[in-house]
DNA sequence: GATGTGATGTAATGACATTACATTGCGAAA
DNA sequence: TTTCGCAATGTAATGTCATTACATCACATC
């Protein structure tokens, strides 16, 4: 069994290498600016690659900051439920996966009726190498 | 003992009672158009409020939705971490904690050395009375 | 009365995202 | 092969969310 994804467009590469590059979040005109010498114009151009990525999997977004990241495990399914540690001194996402934490949410949402589409768990802090400083 | 908020400013209370009032969440925007016959004029008088509102526990800010909403608790001391369950139909926001959560998001940061400084988790879906709809 | 501080008023700008519409490239049906 | 349809793309304009900068006001303290 393997992971199809569909093939990426041009402008879909595009979006993902730079977020690859990065180490870290990218707002989608800071990609747009990295883009310019590959002929991207508009925001538009970026925000239609990243909807492809974000439905394949291969990327995700960060409600709390208003960017996007590439995902840290994109061989792998659709994970279920993903938490993002997010440093705020350099940046850096950590992205994790508890099945308990899964697990007690689902159980919200089945005691009450809930029917969850979409969860958002995010970490805002410190990372242990910005701490250690 | 009693927890104690400083009194609200005029502004404070409008903005409270604006997000009191309505039954869900309110982007900025929308608050400053309901308080324009309060004298309201400019964004920033309306994030100003919220500001203070936010520390004192008595709004939440919803990171997927770029809007707050007026605490359901406002007599209990600050909890912990709050989770949301957002009606994508009718807007309605629940709001509930649980220590199980609480306890293994605390568990990965002791683990890997992060410091959390503020969680957001939040669910998007369709509440009970929406699916009977 | 002079001064300092927190709240307020107003304008301008910056940052993030979508709508609208024209065009292109390419495979399937005729 | 031509035509049709559809997905991707290009471009401009606009909408939405949030902050910066600076002037003013209210009020307590000295």
């Amino acid at each position: 069994m393997t992971t199809t994804h569909p093939e990426l467009t041009r402008n879909q590469s595009l979006v993902l290498g730079a977020l690859t590059r990065a180490e870290g979040p990218l707002s989608a005109y800071t990609i747009l600016d990295k883009l310019r010498d590959d002929g991207f114009r508009a925001p538009l151009q970026v925000y239609r690659a990243l909807e492809k990525l974000l439905d394949a999997g291969l990327v995700h977004r960060l409600e709390s900051l208003n960017a996007f990241v590439a995902c840290a495990h994109p061989h792998c399914h659709t994970q279920g439920l993903i938490t993002f540690a997010i440093c705020e001194d350099c940046g850096q996402v950590d992205e994790f996966s508890d099945p308990v934490v899964q697990e007690r949410l689902g159980a919200w949402s089945s005691d009450h009726g809930f029917k969850a589409e979409k969860t958002t768990i995010e970490i805002r802090g410190h990372c242990a190498a910005c701490l250690a400083g």
